[in-house]
RNA sequence: GGGCGCGUAGCUCAAUUGGCAGAGCAAGGGACUCUUAAUCCCUAGGUUCGGGGUUCGACUCCCCGCGCGCUCACCA
């Protein structure tokens, strides 16, 4: 039982302790990584170790503990790194034995010997002193499986972190895709900025807010459901070239690609536009998967994804001609584009506007259908509230998405910068809202008032970093790319 | 929120029509100076998610609750 193996622990934990040992000390004294240990000495053979016996101070966690009576192996784990360690008990001091019989599977040692080479051919350290620097009360998962269930995985991820490579290796791809991108838009002269997450007023996209309750000043705020209407205010401001990555908040349902709070970049670049965006964010990914992946292609759900070269572009119109046979700009109000849907034979659904159809359409029939990188062009405007209108179309925008492996990844537009639109869009919101859309934009006077002080053309772009490392890991769910995602608390 | 499924030892999993809750790893004791899923012998370990019900008897069947998964809805 556990209690017995805790209790266990916790008894050579006091052992530890009578002999004077401080089983969690501040400092350890210097070590070498172990992976500077392998890159030191891997390529020496047995011979050459031993005629050149070398000390060497190491510290990690015992993974496992073999004993074979006078001869004891752990294998001790570091920052991603293995290093087999040896005892040979008639040489140790008796100091040294009795601390070595008081190590648990888990407990972090440090441990000082000659590094030197088994009959196998293992690299190791001949360990001739061990000390116990941190202690740990609980076994670890077992050894073999792993760690299997899903919901302990992530209720106590750091032990899905310590047995499970995957777990490992997404967070690592994780933090590289976010270090490229940001390497990326430094080099295009991009200023990193902060904005507020905490909003008295959420807007810059459609979507249902968290709310919550400032104390102090007695008002509700909410948690932003985007960066967008404040990194326009610095665009205004005279900061060119602004991003940020940072959380964002959505009070919506989950699925495999969605979760209540995500993280987006968002970059905006004055005098540019949708047509700029695209190219950035093309050699942005280009970049990231390079560098990240090395090359230009990867495998995602048993499909070959290639990301380089151009990719292509459709617009929602002709994409939707070719899948569904509907020419949602022929039909150019709500009655008419449903009766030749329901034509077609296909399903209209609940959607009670025009643009609503065709972005329902869009969803169900042509999303599914983009794997390799495409751009999709030319939203209605009624989807698109703040982008700028099409010169060729007034009911469309100049907007695109791109989407990859059946996923949108990120969206951009030439961003409205006529302060007259922006609110006749908003008072079009409200009209929506009003009629039950409850994820219509709020008015924002502020934000209209910024734009009234003249905002240069400019191009802005988010892009779903969370959706991005679940292509490039190959994950089931978003879930696995999110080191801490929700859960209800157990025992409620 | 709806539908379907799952919850057994610290971990990974068994348990026949409803008939004595088991194994491996981990743990405790022992043997072993080259293992790396070490091996061998022995031992211990359970509120079968929680509560209620049916029954001579419930891990198993029924009801309620909790948690998780899949899926639909909502939603970028």
């Amino acid at each position: 039982m556990s209690e017995a193996e805790r209790r266990a622990r916790a008894e050579r934990l006091a052992a530890l302790r009578a002999t004077g040992a401080d089983p969690y000390p501040a400092s350890i004294g210097a070590v070498m990584p172990l992976a500077g240990v392998r890159e030191r000495w891997d390529a020496l053979d047995a011979a050459a170790l031993e005629a050149t016996p070398e000390r060497v101070a190491v510290a990690g966690r015992v993974m496992a503990i073999r004993s074979f009576g006078k001869l004891v192996f752990f294998t001790l784990r570091e920052n991603g790194a293995t290093l087999q360690l040896s005892f040979r008990k008639p040489e140790l001091d008796p100091e040294t034995l009795a601390t070595l019989g008081l190590v648990d599977v888990g407990d972090f040692v440090r441990s000082e010997g000659v590094v030197w080479r088994t009959r196998t051919g293992e690299l190791t350290v001949g360990a001739t002193s061990v000390r116990v620097i941190a202690k740990c009360l609980h076994p670890l998962p077992e050894k073999w499986h792993g760690l299997v269930d899903v919901e302990a995985r992530y209720r106590q991820r750091y032990l899905d972190l310590l047995v499970n490579e995957e777990a490992r290796r997404i967070a690592l791809v994780r933090s590289r895709t976010v270090t490229a991108m940001r390497s990326f838009l430094d080099g295009r002269d991009f200023l990193e900025v902060e904005t507020p997450v905490l909003q008295p007023l959420y807007g810059g996209a459609a979507a249902r807010p968290f709310t919550s309750r400032f104390e102090a000043y007695d008002q509700t705020v909410y948690l932003r459901v985007s960066d967008e209407l404040y990194l326009k205010r610095l665009v205004i401001g005279g900061l060119d070239r602004v991003y940020e990555i940072g959380r964002d908040f959505r009070n919506e349902g989950v699925s495999r690609k969605h979760n209540p709070e995500f993280t987006m970049m968002e970059c905006y670049q004055a005098y540019a536009d949708y047509e700029d965006m695209m190219e950035l964010v093309q050699a942005m990914v280009q970049h990231v998967v390079a560098g990240v992946m090395g090359g230009t292609r990867l495998v995602f759900r048993e499909q070959e994804i290639e990301f380089g070269g151009v990719w292509p572009r459709v617009s929602i119109r002709d994409a939707l001609l070719e899948k569904t046979g509907v020419d949602v700009l022929a039909a150019p109000d709500f009655a008419t584009l449903r009766a030749r849907v329901l034509e077609k034979g296909l399903d209209p659904g609940e959607a009670p506007t025009w643009g609503q159809l065709v972005d329902q359409l869009f969803s169900d029939h042509v999303e599914p259908t983009l794997v390799q990188p495409t751009f999709v062009t030319n939203h209605p405007v009624e989807l698109s509230p703040l982008a700028k209108r099409s010169t060729e179309d007034p009911r469309l925008v100049e907007r695109f998405e791109l989407f990859v492996a059946g996923m949108e990844l990120a969206n951009a537009f030439s961003e409205l910068n006529d302060p007259a639109d922006q609110r006749a869009r908003f008072d079009e919101q409200r009209l929506a809202a009003a009629a039950g859309d409850q994820d219509a934009h709020p008015l924002d006077e502020e934000f209209l008032l910024a734009l009234e002080h003249g905002m240069p053309p400019t191009g802005g772009l988010g892009l779903g970093i969370d959706r991005l490392v679940i292509v490039l890991t190959d994950a089931q769910h978003i879930r696995e790319v999110l080191l801490f995602p929700y859960m209800r608390p157990e025992g409620a």
